[in-house]
DNA sequence: ACCTGAACACCGTTCAAGT
DNA sequence: ACCTGAACACCGTTCAAGT
């Protein structure tokens, strides 16, 4: 009678929601249950279980991801095409920072990353690739085809107090050489643009595949 | 009298050794104790709690790390020279597959992993980089540098089943083709010599980096 | 000082019962 | 068919008590 109405689309999205707001470590199935106005035991008619919760997560994401990609210009080459969707990808990854982490358990059995990867190794025969150069990309670029790298340090651009600082200095000189060297360097380990860092990576890469492409 | 004779260092490499056979997921508190014989409420006279163990898991990979580096040779320059490093590396983490998974939630906070980034930014200095390549060098190779990347497909050498594979084939026909393709292929996604996929991934970093450094 | 049992506040999940 | 309360088998961790 005009109930609930709760279904496996309502359950994910608000997990979606839980997750954004609190990370998934915040995801709990009492939770995200109250969170739908509903008892635990409610979300097990429409989830197999909290497994079946992440990997429609990532379904969710991936989802995001193919709109977000759908509409983008594919003029001037692989390469320039190739960067254009990983920006957009690392868009969407960019407002969901729980997802990364909830990728690296999962790849390997979503249909929605592998037709992802489907379509960025398209994009490269396109552009040329023969099926083992292409291969070999996919791995190259791994997890950046998607828009994320692994942060060396302070991940999520969380600040490192200045004493942890102090009392590392002693132990990593160079890496204290190199903070104060840069131009645009407080004293703090998260101070970089890691925008600027991911694409200078992802071109690093994508520059190397078109010179071993060309001579092929 | 001639007692337990417990302490910080045996709890971790007991860590270590439920890790290695089970996972971090197989990782208790009460399990680990009961690995060592003793109380789970024991391991807090030595620990501080489970984050503190997770925090010593790095620490003791990285020790592991250390001295598989220690005895490398240094010469050929240094691509040579960092080629060898993070092979070493990746030597060890094949060892404890579960150690990149942890050591993902915590770089930022390790002081062993920082020591290590500032000894793979010194082999760039030596090499000839200033610290601004050096530093987006050290974003480029990423976790590359401790030897590990996120794997797409089948993580741990995973065999996915042929016939979830068959469910995917109309879905994604440029990776079917390219399994197809692949000279040594059987039709598993898991067929990957990622070992070779790393080498590949980590020269086209080192390549393009070279050229840089050989340019500026 | 180190170790322990009982207890607390959480988990995911099962099951039998409700409507 | 969908929702629920109680219960089970786990967690990490605290606390007061033992030696």
């Amino acid at each position: 009678m005009a109930g609930s109405g709760l279904s496996r689309e309502l359950v994910l999205r608000a997990a979606v929601g839980v997750a954004d707001e609190g990370g998934v470590g915040a995801l709990t199935m009492r939770g995200l249950a109250e969170s739908l106005g509903v008892e635990a035991m409610s979300l097990y008619h429409h989830v197999a279980n909290k497994e079946a919760v992440l990997d429609g997560l990532v379904e969710v994401v991936m989802a995001e991801i193919e709109a977000a990609v759908a509409g983008l210009d594919g003029s001037g080459g692989w390469k320039a095409a190739m960067r254009r969707r990983v920006l957009a990808a690392r868009e969407v990854l960019l407002r969901h920072p729980w997802a990364p982490g909830v990728f690296e358990t999962r790849t390997g059995t979503s249909l929605a990353v592998a037709k992802y990867y489907d379509g960025v190794l398209a994009l490269m025969r396109e552009g040329g690739f023969d099926y083992e150069l292409g291969h070999r990309a996919l791995h190259a670029l791994g997890s950046r085809a998607l828009g994320f790298s692994q942060e060396l340090f302070a991940p999520d651009g969380v600040e490192v107090p200045e004493d942890a600082v102090a009392a590392m200095a002693e132990h990593v000189p160079h890496l204290v050489a190199m903070i104060a060297d840069a131009s645009h360097g407080g004293a703090v380990l998260g101070w970089c643009d890691s925008q600027a860092e991911f694409e200078f990576g992802l071109d690093l890469i994508l520059d190397g595949l078109e010179r071993l492409r060309a001579a092929s």
